[in-house]
DNA sequence: TAGAGTTAGACAATGTTGTTGTCCATATAG
DNA sequence: CTATATGGACAACAACATTGTCTAACTCTA
């Protein structure tokens, strides 16, 4: 029988495994045209969603400012993934909508991880991914998408 | 039976876990006397280690520069946590050591994450965590401490 | 329908955290 | 002894977030 670990190794597990896939999603996403996306970026156009949304409504959904969730509108329109219009409902607001190469970097991202997923599938069997799944799940209720990591990690 | 969860899944759960099991730490640290300690500043502390590091050291060993470990390491003794030695074996270096604050504060986050860890024991079944531990393990061949979470993720 | 309060977004100022570059003192290799 | 590399301090700069302010537009209510 194997003893047990030390508390502090399972945080660390875990944010390896989060950095392992997010490292090589855009490691594949560089290599098929899609060098300039950050790990944020994917955050934030999973949160702009099919229908857009307004700057302010972006920064409520990510948990930070206005003015930064704006910011991350005007890179990710510079880099040709989102674009802004008018708010017809709303003469104040413009919306930021997902430009096609903004929905085809999701559809290729998911593509990816689904794969990224399944050679995980392959190294510790299917049932045992599933279960790894379905016990973070049971530890972590509630929990969204968390935005602000670099402010929340930080701190000179 | 169930079916499998889309890939992009995956990675937003260990995120999760990694972030519940940190958010709690400091909680608890900040209930105890520790209020002001950030979840890189653990990082630091546990790459400081018992013998103490030059700043150009400590910033090789978390891969920032040694001015960015530098600020680090100037927080940390500005909080307590670390004091600053003239270097007896190099007269152009100072050694940063922990202060008795500095290694109280690792034992008990050490006591944290073990209590902490005993909970998700309790709530998923000794054996299931101890397969989550080993399969993240399996997964994640040879990653160390990253510190540069910030600048890694972000990029607005 | 008029006025009060709220909300969107632009702009400015600021703080924090990281970077690179330069400098001097010290160490080390030839 | 000299040439080179290294440690740490200082300065300038860049990236990213914050708050505050301002104007325009929406919405609720009397």
């Amino acid at each position: 029988m194997s003893t047990d670990p030390p508390g502090f190794v399972l945080p660390l597990r875990l944010l390896a495994g989060f950095r392992v896939l997010v490292d090589r999603l855009h490691a594949e996403l560089a290599e098929h045209g899609h060098p300039g996306l950050r790990p944020v970026h994917g955050f934030v156009l999973q949160a702009i969603g099919p229908g857009g949304v307004s700057a302010a409504d972006l920064g409520r959904r990510l948990g930070v400012s206005k003015q930064a969730a704006g910011k991350h509108l005007e890179t990710l329109e510079r880099l040709g993934y989102v674009e802004r219009v008018p708010d017809p409902a709303d003469a104040r607001s413009k919306l930021a909508r997902l430009t096609s190469r903004g929905t085809d970097s999701l559809a290729l991202s998911a593509r990816i991880f689904e794969r990224l997923r399944s050679e995980w599938s392959t190294a510790l069997g299917p049932d045992r991914l599933r279960a790894l799944e379905e016990d973070l799940a049971k530890v972590t209720p509630g929990v969204l998408l968390p935005l602000d990591v670099p402010g929340w990690f930080g701190g000179a």
